[in-house]
DNA sequence: TGCTTGACTTAGACGTTGTCCATTGTAGGG
DNA sequence: CCCTACAATGGACAACGTCTAAGTCAAGCA
């Protein structure tokens, strides 16, 4: 994943030990964490980081789309480093569990031009939403 | 549209002041309004109304089916009150419009048992993005 | 190497959205 | 008409995010 360190300083960005840890924690698993989760693994690596410094960076990241924000919680947002094989989300609504899935065909075509209103369209978020296997012992 | 209050008075539902406001509101034209857009509005009809009661109906009205939750925005959850025909979403990128929309297929079918993980999957909530007629042209 | 500069970081106040709780009010049955 | 359980009130609180003023430092350059 210095992959993503590459790209950052390829784009002129100043390379600062807080854009660092935010990048790795987010290389760090695969999990989608929230802005404060970030925060708070980052601060294990870099006790100085504030609060501010990691909202930036995020915000920042997703604007030149390095990272996706996603809103499947009703609370906070989430991060999604997965950004360059788009994907949708499956949702647990119990837990709050997400997984990254591939449904089959394009979505896109789906929808008619006489539905499109005039809009241009270019994007579109699936979010499934169900129980994981887990919450449906209990 | 006294055939939601019909239906919440057939559901044991004790039938207030407030909460014929709320659901006037919801009923009053067909844009997706945000929790703080309905309690401004039922406070025009009935200014005595506090801001807990509104959260506290329209979360109700949620839990019975009548109204769904859509977070198609970052900030504040909105109310849709098409809740019996099923439907999906488009939204304007730049000024945050919304359409009820109608996608052709069944998104549902789409994603193959290999990519459920597990999951029993019960819905899907899609949302295109792209940008209205109005933003394209300024 | 050491200076300079403007971008970056910080801490904490602030804003917005939403929830909780103790108190007061009231719908609807008897 | 009165009771009583359920609903409404309002104000404190909590979670999430944004903003600002001041300090700091990465990186280019002499």
């Amino acid at each position: 994943m210095s992959d993503l360190l590459e790209r950052l300083r390829g784009r002129g960005w100043r390379m600062t030990a807080q854009r660092r840890v935010v990048a790795e924690v987010l290389d760090g698993d695969h999990v989608h964490l929230t802005a404060d989760e970030v925060h708070a693994r980052a601060v294990t690596k870099l006790p100085e980081i504030s609060r501010a410094t990691v909202y930036n960076t995020l915000g920042e990241l997703v604007t030149i789309g390095e990272v996706l924000e996603v809103s499947t919680d009703k609370r906070a947002k989430r991060y999604d480093p997965n950004a360059h094989q788009p994907h949708h989300h499956l949702v647990c609504g119990q837990c709050g569990a997400i997984r990254d899935v591939h449904p089959v065909g394009n979505p896109l075509a789906d929808l008619p031009d006489t539905e499109r209103f005039g809009f241009t369209v270019s994007d579109v978020e699936m979010t499934y939403r169900g129980v994981c296997p887990n919450c449906a012992k209990a």
